[in-house]
DNA sequence: CTCGAAATCAAACGACCGTTTGAATCCTAT
DNA sequence: ATAGGATTCAAACGGTCGTTTGATTTCGAG
């Protein structure tokens, strides 16, 4: 067992991650060079094709840092939510919590630099084609299965299409609502942002989806469905 | 007058804003060359400066080609809504229909390469910085206003903040439900896309909005507001 | 103390970037 | 028919890109 692992264990890693965090947030992958981010980590501009192999690889492992611990606890929020319910079927709204909580607990670690990745996160599901977009879906399977079924079962009523179609939307205004900075204050005029107000962003948000998703389901599409 | 103006008016124009369109729909701006975009667009490498000035004009050109005709429907349709009520406030069901529609119009146009374009958008509203995303801005700023009076008078209990956040959940849905192509099918597992049929789509957006935006406002949220 | 793997470093690689140039070509108004 | 502006073209500009190389330094295990 080597002292490393108390000192700096990956440590020109964790600075290149951190680096790379911040800075595709601002300028994106591409808008992002080698010399700027190996630069601004403070290493050597061969550091990254040292330690990751590649930019590609880098951007594979600066998503999986995050997303598998958030994912982790979006399967442990819903976990203890039915644990808790002891036979009960939770009902919507509280799948929606288990859900969102996770992402608004790493936008509210700034300091960790949770914030940049949540947004950089936003910005990456609408990246098309790149293997970016497909490592997403993949991390993302799993997760997105085990709340399906869970919503399914508080909604047992609403066809399948459009629980899926309305889960859809809902990705949508999270991702969208953690990844856009301005809108809101282009919409409010000049306002200061409440956003850093986690726990109330939470309210606002889980009211909005709550209400999207127990929306009646309209004949029209009933019978195309 | 020249008969230019009938044979091929701005062919070269059109051309370069069509292969753009696609092209920094699938590779982004930043991962598309001017070398691979002229050569799509069958055109020299210098047409691009020649009749743009450059690549950051030719971007800004690709967004006002699209979002004036669209802001501009999207003005009409309010005005045709409040027109028809004559004197009656409509409802923010209608008001969100209004809304969605050109863009829903947009995306159906497959062929013209409408529906690259809004994806394109969805893109853009979350990347950051950039003048783009400050010209995108700018063009949405008198429509915004437009509809957040209209839905004022249509919530007229909603505490402003939480319209305003409200908003920015619609607007959030909306650009990501247009941007994100094989969310629906990684919820779904494989199913084919009912996506092209707009008429669907809409009635699915708006049952979801509409019970969003009128949402019970949580007495913890009025309070903090 | 010493050896060898792990890590860092400066330098260079070829490829591609957006833009500019100046000559060649097209096309319309005279 | 022709002058002259608009457009297209091949070629080249300086710079930056991601990656590789081979020497050098670091550092824990024997």
């Amino acid at each position: 067992m080597s002292l490393r692992a108390v000192k700096p264990p990956h440590e020109t890693r964790t600075r290149i991650l951190d680096a790379a965090e911040e800075l595709f947030m601002q300028h994106g992958f591409e808008g992002t060079s080698m010399r700027t981010l190996t630069s601004r980590a403070g290493v050597n501009l061969a550091a990254v094709n040292y330690h990751f192999g590649s930019k590609d690889a880098l951007i594979e492992a600066l998503f999986r840092r995050r997303l598998d611990p958030m994912n982790a606890a979006r399967i442990a929020e819903l976990d203890r939510l039915e644990a808790d319910a002891r036979g009960r079927v939770p009902d919507a709204e509280s799948v929606i919590r288990a859900f969102i909580v996770p992402s608004l607990r790493l936008m509210d670690d700034a300091k960790g630099g949770g914030r940049n990745f949540i947004r950089l996160l936003g910005r990456s599901y609408t990246e098309p084609n790149k293997p970016t977009r497909q490592l997403i879906g993949q991390l993302y399977a799993k997760v997105v299965e085990r709340y399906k079924r869970a919503l399914q079962r508080a909604l047992p009523d609403m066809p399948v299409e459009e629980l899926v179609w309305r889960m859809h939307f809902m990705f949508g205004t999270l991702s969208y609502t953690l990844a856009a900075t301005d809108t809101v204050q282009l919409i409010a005029g000049a306002k200061p942002e409440d956003r850093h107000d986690e726990r109330l962003l939470e309210e606002r948000l889980a009211a909005f989806l709550a209400a999207g998703l127990n929306a009646p389901v309209k004949q029209t599409v009933k019978k195309a469905a």
